[in-house]
DNA sequence: CATGAATGAGGTTTCATTCAT
DNA sequence: TATGAATGAAACCTCATTCAT
């Protein structure tokens, strides 16, 4: 008997221009990064990226729009199999936490870039916060979930569990995340449940 | 007989070109704001703005630094007379709440910026996140609180007040904040609790 | 008594950034030419040419559509005193070619950059071949000129005039066009005339 | 009995490239046109264009050249057998205008590059104002035209052929120009004969 | 002291040309 | 031989900062 246990890759393989821009985003935002930067680091020529991107704007947009998308979907995936709204807010927070682990950086610039990106994004794709909103509302029509503003109690739920990861980046916290996902997610559970 | 009651101004009073540029910072951004945008929009010449401040970048330092500075202390100020770890929960989000809602470019501002001027930030100053750590810290050693790291549990509370700001920021919430704090803070107090 | 003759100046007075970029633009074409160029050979920075114009073609453009509307009205006001269609088309031979001696590279690049600029220019001002349209038209109301498609006679006449300063501007010709006058404005009356 | 008249071909057959290029040349520039705009539209790799010129200027040059010097040659071929002045300055109109009313494009590209590759091309080759001041030259020896400068002479006549075709290429006469051949020779002829 | 024109370094972007496949 | 991705020099333009008035 064969068992298969496949692993996520330590990171997402991504093109590596794509890689190398990501990690000077992080580092020292989009204005702050120059073109040459990007290009010297990732070896090749400047003119390069222009084959790949219109612009550099463009570039952090391909970078935001496709991988948080993704994510969503991902999430969706994941989480809504889960019967449970109590089983749900548990897989959200364990795979955020693990997308996060996996790839530091491009969920770093995923969290930084939203306020630039947000309001673009929005008009056209999903994004964390409507899964959560999704969970909250579903929740409540079940009884699970006790009453409210879905977008409120959907604000403390993914505003906590980003807060975690940003605290994470900074270096104030060193554990893996990912051993702390029972915790979260209970204490979430019980901020949001029913009584 | 005269009786006062002084209201918190709608804003707070800032200098004519802080404010500007908190407006322009706050819509397009540091480096997508031009020392013209704020000199023409302030009616002050551009030359003017050196007087005060040696640099863009040293402009947006000081509106950070100065104001997150000022916020904290204000909240230390209103939250640490209250006793207990329930009472200063509820006063942190009523007052971080109620500043949100005076001063929106300016709140919006510490918000976005967070991520651009912390790191030099936290090796000075105090920021909102101190105080809600001893929040938790002080009511750990009380019993109030439960049991964890304390880092982790307020970045779930942080995390949630903030976003909540995120929410109403982008305008998917209307309501006024001040509407929300009982039931925030409430939320975030059953998360939190001993048992 | 004191008799004032007032000639015109050798060169008509053009800011410095002007005269600059004019030569350059007759030397090697305008995409032929840098900013660089223009700012060093004016002796300004080179950013200074974006107070005065929005980019290099807007300098163009300006230069071409400023200079030959004014040579246009000039002309109208020069041409159109006169009575007869053979007194109008020896005035407006004279002022032609006494322009194009005035200011050779002003001329110069007018001629060269018609084609390039004269779509859009078309479309708002006048230009000398208007003139010449209206000369043929009143003439042939009056009996002086032939009949004929005005736009063909004039084609004929303006063309030629053109071509003449073509011709000195390459430097086949080295006379003072001003001695030609006569001459040129009799052989196009020979051609335009009636019977 | 079949009995083929062969007429000029509507279009002068070109290399495709060579199509593709002036077409381009004329409607936007030759700075304006990009190697890839060529290769795209003629359906060849960018770096094919480069196995058959040795650059884009080159490419210019070549097209330049080559038809100038083709079309000044076929002119005199066309124009001297005829014996009189009379007779040649009537063919030359003729043959310009059906030249340039059977290919617009490469007739409008060698009129309108005239002034960037002339110099270039004056040195090495005959273009058609040598042609017109060897008609004009030859007719004041054989007493048949006016005396004066034959450059000066040559010059209104070849200004005004060329006009002609300016005003058509720009649309504002739409008449066949082949219909105004004997109209524009018969104007000429009256400029230029003696007395 | 205030002004705002001028400076010029440095950024983004284009594109003719090359060359590995 | 044909392809078209990659190169990288060089262009245009912006804008924080300075400084003569």
């Amino acid at each position: 008997m064969n068992i298969i246990i496949s692993e996520r890759k330590k990171k997402t393989r991504l093109p590596n221009i794509m890689r190398t821009a990501i990690h000077f985003f992080v580092e020292k935002g989009i204005d702050g990064t120059t073109i040459k930067d990007i290009a010297k680091a990732a070896k090749v020529a400047e003119g390069a990226l222009y084959r790949h991107y219109r612009s550099k704007d463009d570039l952090a947009w391909e970078l935001f729009s496709t991988h948080l998308n993704q994510f969503t979907a991902d999430l969706m995936a994941k989480v809504y199999p889960e019967t449970s709204a109590k089983a749900r807010i548990r897989r959200f927070v364990e795979e955020s936490f693990a997308a996060f682990e996996e790839d530091h950086e491009l969920y770093s610039y995923l969290i930084l870039q939203e306020h630039s990106e947000l309001e673009k994004y929005a008009e056209t794709y999903m994004h964390p916060g409507h899964v959560v909103t999704k969970i909250i509302e579903d929740g409540q029509k079940s009884g699970e979930i006790r009453p409210g503003d879905p977008l409120l109690l959907g604000a403390l739920f993914v505003g906590g569990v980003i807060r975690v990861c940003v605290v994470k980046m900074y270096g104030n916290i060193t554990q893996d995340l990912k051993g702390y996902v029972e915790e979260v997610a209970g204490m979430i559970w019980t901020m949001l449940r029913r009584s």
